[in-house]
Formats: C-alpha cells, sequence, structure tokens
DNA sequence: AATGGCTGTGCAACCGGTTACATGATGGCT
DNA sequence: AGCCATCATGTAACCGGTTGCACAGCCATT
C-alpha cells in the first residue's frame, strides 16, 4: 500500500514507547498546555529518540488545516517574481506555513487547473498578476481565501502597486531636467499593468506639460526593447519611460549599436528595479518593491486565515523613484532626428480596457 | 473543528446521491478499471454537479502518497534557478505531481528545517546545489527519494554539468583567437561549483598552453565582479573568463567605467547564460542549461518513485559555449599594464577541498 | 444440475493524527 | 468528612479517502 518506506515512526509507536495514550502524545505537540511539563518532557525525550515528527498530513485532514498555502504566478522566470516569492516564502515560514508554487506559464487555463488541484492541499491562495478572469478568480476566491497581487477585483484582498506616484515622481524628474518631448514605451496592450502605467504617463505628462508619445514593445523583455530602439531614434524626443526594466534595458542595448550615448544622446527610465545597477549605465527606475508585495500578501492572507473571515482590503505599496545614471538634461543639439523625414510615429493611444490581464 | 469553511462535498454525499457506495465513487476516481462504464458515468455526472474533486490530503493519507514532490533551492533570485524551477514544474505535472518550493536562503539549517517539515507531505526532494553537509543529506536520503543536482554524492541519484567540457571549450576559444595570458575570476572559494570551475580552467589553460591567473570575486553577484574589475585592469592579461554571468557583467561595467572598450580591450567570458544577449555587447558565455537539469532530476525522482528503489545515477548535462560579441582577438598593443608597476597579481590558486558547498 | 470462474459492488478496516467527552485524582472549602 | 471544581489523561469517534476481502449474479463448462 505504502509506496517507498517512510521509515518515520507514528503517534502509536511513540505513546507505547513512552507508556501514555495517543492522545496524549498528540497533546503534547499541538497543546502542550494540557499536560503535566513532567510528561511533556518524557514524550519529548522518547519522540526525540525514535525520531518522530508529527504527519502533516494526518494533521491536515483531521483539523482541515494544512500548514500550507499557495502561492501562483504566471512565470518565476520573469525577473519581477523571484524577490517576491522569496518574501512571501519567507514571512509564510515565520507564521507557520509552507508554500506551494505553480507556475501558471502566462495560461489561465494552466493556472485554473493549478488552483483546481492545489486546493484541498492549501488553506489560502496568494495570485500574483493573475491571468484568470475574474469570474474564475471569485470561484476559486469563494472556495478559499485568496490574495490578490496586481489586480484589482473589488471585495478580494488585494495588494496593489503604487503606479501613478512612481510615473508621475519619473516623469517629474525628466520635466525638471529639462526635457520637453518623452516617449512612454509600453508593454503588452492588454495588460492591466501596462494600462495603468500608461494612464499614468498621460497623466503625469499633461501635469507637466510635457509632450507624450506612446511607442509599443508588445512584450515585457530586452529582444522587444531593443527592436523598439529603432522607433525610438526617429522620433523627435529626449526622454523615454519604458514599460519596465528588461524593455528599457532592451533600449538601451539598441540604441547602443546605433551608437547612442546614455545619457548625454537620450535619457531612460525604467520600472520594477529589478536590474538595480546591474546594467550599464545603472539604469533610472521605479521601485516597485516587490517582495514588500510578496510579503504584504502573505501577512494579508494569514490574517484572513486566523480571523476566519475575507475582507474588502485594498494595500497599496509605495513606489519610489531611483535616479541612477541613465537620466540626465537634454543635449543642446539632440542627436534625435527633430527635423528628419520619418516614419510616422505612433502616436495613437489605445484606450481600450481589456477583460484579461497579462504580464505582472 | 474545520477553518475556512471549504464547501467541498465529499465521497460520502457523491455516493449517496449516485445511490453507490463510497468504495465504488473513490474507484471511479482512482480503478475506474474496476467498474461497469455504465457506473462510472453516473458517478461522473453526480460528481460534476456537486463539484466534487477528490480531497489531496485524505488520498495522501491513505495511500501515503501524497502526489507532491518537493525542490529546495538556496537562493530563487540567483537567475541560476528560475529557469529550473519552472521546467521542474513542468515535468512533474506533466507527470502528475505538484511541487512545493523551498527557499533555503542559503543556509544550511534552514535547508534542514524545510526538509524536515516537507518529509510529510511529499514523495521525493529534489536539492539543487545543497548547502547541507553529506551526512544530513544522506540522512533524509535514508527517509525519501532524493535526486540533487549540483552536487555529487555517491549512491544518491544526481544530476550534474559538464563543466570540465564548457570551461575547456571557452579556453580552447580564447586559445585560438591567440590570448596567451587570461584570467579567472573566481566566485566563492569555499563553493563546489567554483571548486569545478577553478579546477577545469586550470587543466585547459595547461591544456592549451595559457598562462592562468586567477583572481578573487567572493561573491557570484555583479557587484564582485565591478570590484573585481579595478584587479583585472592592472594584470598583464587579454581575457578573462568570470565564475558566472552575474560576475561578468559586474567585469564588463567596472572596466566600462575605467574606459575599456570590449572585446577590443579585453576579451570576457560568462557562466551559465543566465542573461542571454541581454547585456552589451552580448555575453559569450557558456550556457549550463539549468532548465535541463530541472528537467532531468524531476525525471530521475519520478524513476525512483515508480521503480521503488534509488539507483546510484550520475547524470551529466552537457554544457555548450555560446560565442556572441565580448570575445575577439587581443589587440597588438594591449592596454593592460604589461610592463606597468602593479600590486602583486593574486596567482596563488586555492586548492584546498572545503567539506561544504556554496552556491551553485 | 452442479461447479467454477469472472465481474461488479459493498463492507469495514485502515492511514495518523485531533478532540469532545468521560474518568480518576487532587485539593480547597464549608 | 463531604462536596465540588480543577487538572491530567484516557477513550473513542472522526477527518475523507483506499483497498483486502466477501459475496451476489451471471455465464460457461462438464
Amino acid at each position: 500500500m505504502r509506496g517507498f518506506p517512510t521509515g518515520l515512526p507514528t503517534i502509536s509507536q511513540v505513546a507505547k514507547a513512552a507508556g501514555v495514550s495517543r492522545a496524549t502524545v498528540s497533546r503534547t505537540f499541538s497543546r502542550p498546555d494540557l499536560l503535566k511539563p513532567e510528561t511533556i518532557k518524557r514524550v519529548h525525550e522518547v519522540a526525540e529518540k525514535l525520531g518522530y515528527v508529527p504527519n502533516q498530513v494526518a494533521r491536515a485532514l483531521s483539523t482541515g488545516r494544512a500548514g500550507n498555502i499557495a502561492l501562483v504566478v504566471p512565470d518565476i522566470a520573469n525577473p519581477f517574481f523571484p524577490p517576491l516569492i522569496r518574501a512571501a516564502q519567507a514571512h509564510a515560514d515565520q507564521a507557520g506555513y509552507a508554500v506551494f508554487l505553480g507556475d501558471s506559464d502566462e495560461q489561465p487555463e494552466r493556472e485554473d487547473m493549478l488552483l483546481t488541484k492545489m486546493a484541498t492541499q492549501v488553506e489560502g491562495f496568494i495570485l500574483a498578476s493573475p491571468r484568470l478572469d475574474e469570474k474564475r478568480v471569485r470561484a476559486h476566491a469563494a472556495r478559499r481565501p485568496l490574495v490578490l497581487i496586481n489586480r484589482d477585483i473589488e471585495g478580494l484582498p488585494r495588494v496593489l502597486m503604487d503606479v501613478s506616484a512612481g510615473i508621475t515622481a519619473a516623469i517629474e524628474h525628466l520635466a525638471s531636467l529639462n526635457h520637453r518631448r518623452i516617449a512612454y514605451v509600453s508593454g503588452p496592450p492588454a495588460s492591466w499593468a501596462n494600462q495603468q502605467r500608461e494612464q499614468a504617463a498621460i497623466r503625469a505628462a499633461e501635469k507637466f506639460a510635457i509632450h507624450l508619445t506612446a511607442v509599443p514593445a508588445y512584450h515585457p523583455n530586452h529582444e522587444a526593447g531593443r527592436r523598439a530602439a529603432g522607433e525610438l531614434a526617429k522620433l523627435p524626443i529626449t526622454a523615454a519611460v519604458a514599460f519596465d526594466d528588461l524593455v528599457a534595458q532592451g533600449i538601451m542595448a539598441g540604441l547602443a549599436d546605433l551608437g547612442w550615448h546614455i545619457p548625454q544622446d537620450i535619457s531612460i527610465v525604467g520600472f520594477d528595479d529589478v536590474l538595480a545597477a546591474t546594467t550599464y549605465p545603472p539604469l533610472t527606475t521605479v521601485a516597485a518593491h516587490s517582495d514588500d508585495a510578496g510579503a504584504q500578501a502573505v501577512k494579508l492572507l494569514t490574517e484572513v486565515l486566523s480571523k476566519g473571515q475575507v475582507q474588502d482590503q485594498r494595500m497599496i505599496i509605495p513606489t519610489e523613484l531611483i535616479i541612477r545614471a541613465t537620466t540626465g538634461k537634454p543635449a543642446k543639439r539632440p542627436r534625435t532626428a527633430f527635423a528628419a523625414p520619418r516614419s510616422k510615429p505612433k502616436v495613437e493611444i489605445s484606450q481600450q480596457r481589456p477583460e484579461r490581464t497579462e504580464t505582472q
């Protein structure tokens, strides 16, 4: 019946060896306050000698509490998530929980499947940047406590980034350096995160009387940024704000290929701060503190789990502009093709609100 | 007794509703071959209507098979691991397993704790780049099937990288470009991976009659590489092989600060290929295919789990030199301080074999 | 018609804990 | 001394599945 021999002793063996009942052994590990200190000591000694460890599975079955939580992300390899996962992990096990990690590979169906499969083994879920539609998210939330990161669904506890403040700070910084025409290099058009960032950029640009052009990169990665660089070089701009650090880094590489120098020829601002100072020159970016998001999500979830009821929490993680070395004053004689004939810039800014999100 | 209401129906409710015994419902989901097709159909219909999903915890308790495996890594945020985790995840769930992820935060004690805690909930372990000493690894392996990645302990199934071939190819490449004096910028001195790479570099340098100098970076990250750049600039070398891509990238940034151009002034080779073409210029590196390692480890583990016995497998993942743009012919008039007075180069090469490893 | 083998299903024990309730011992109080 | 509250521990039911065994029904064989 059993697969691999576990070798682990059970509560009964400990009970026999210690000359007490199974209940007493159980209480030694779960409700020691009910026992005589002397008894506890004896059971502990025997347990130690036998190498007894309470079986979590059995405990979970009888209590209904598995001691596990699930964390589902769309793509572990996206550098936005590892710090988040790491922080969540650390906080979870401080609270006595182990973490099941799921990678949905950006597929809503896989996300659904993972949640269903894990449902019976975990007490609650943390869903980071879910790709699932709202209805299905709500369905899962009805079964088990669920906390969202980077998704704003009313009625569910959620952790969001203060994108607006970060983007505004970035654009204010550019304005103060005297940039007057800038670009926003957008991520996936259907992404909730991109919508947020783009809208924030538009509002901030208005506020500081800056002319903003939107350039699509489509994919949130280096390669897309690199491709967008060619487009940027043709625009009459002196600075660009990228969807994220990866895109920013790609833009830098693409412009370097064209012989441009940063920040002399153009200023670049990233988002997320996942590359820290590893770019050359070190990237000015908006830090989104994804680790804080992970930590707060766990905190919210454990609160829900102990209180036993969900509250409509909406927690906002502050963002912060980190000025490094990719932003500076625009050149007197800009290298950009202000006057040159150019392919028409993409100034249309998509306003549609997609029902499904993609990419943090 | 129960915490959050699960709302999930049990096998008994399905049995009653379908007018069969609990055993029959159970068999519908675990041994359908024993039942009449007609019965299966009826039970399935009822189960569907009620939203019944077999409770994994109960199943695990009675069968001893949890359907989970644990994957423990020293640091999720190290870019070497996410692809590995991702691949492991994908293969595990193809084989019907869910993955518990543990991050030991580079601490042997945390690693020990995680393994102990997860032991009762998983059928087997994958330990990537463990920080635990051999004795404790063996102790855990005695309880549950365990597969190692990046650690060579006899008697246990393990997945290793063909470091020697990769480093040799890198140095052969440099030799063919006419480099005669190069440096190896090492990682953590106590690291198993670093030992391997350094030894391989020494042997390969001998083979190609190249003079090799070892320069320590100590930590496997960008900052350490950056610091090492100052040291490198003072040495009479024309190329450097770094412990990993992160260090290589740091070296590039540090040298760029000094006004050096790559590969004109110096050639740089990384290891792991975790940055792909995101550096500027794109980094020549040895690809270690950590994703393959993850996939193979899962394969080994599921084999052990199904066969029920451990074998002394030693699987080697091939490595591959990927030539991008940071390597080239050495300059006629090298920029390095061949003749200049210099702080004495670190030519001593540590030979001690530490008992504990650090850092993949 | 009796025998035997199959097939499909049910019964009940079991996995390893937890916990409501029962019980016996102890000690303080009237 | 008698009563009752309190404390420490034991008894046994339960969590939700799985599975060895028993058994009924059916068909084929002799």
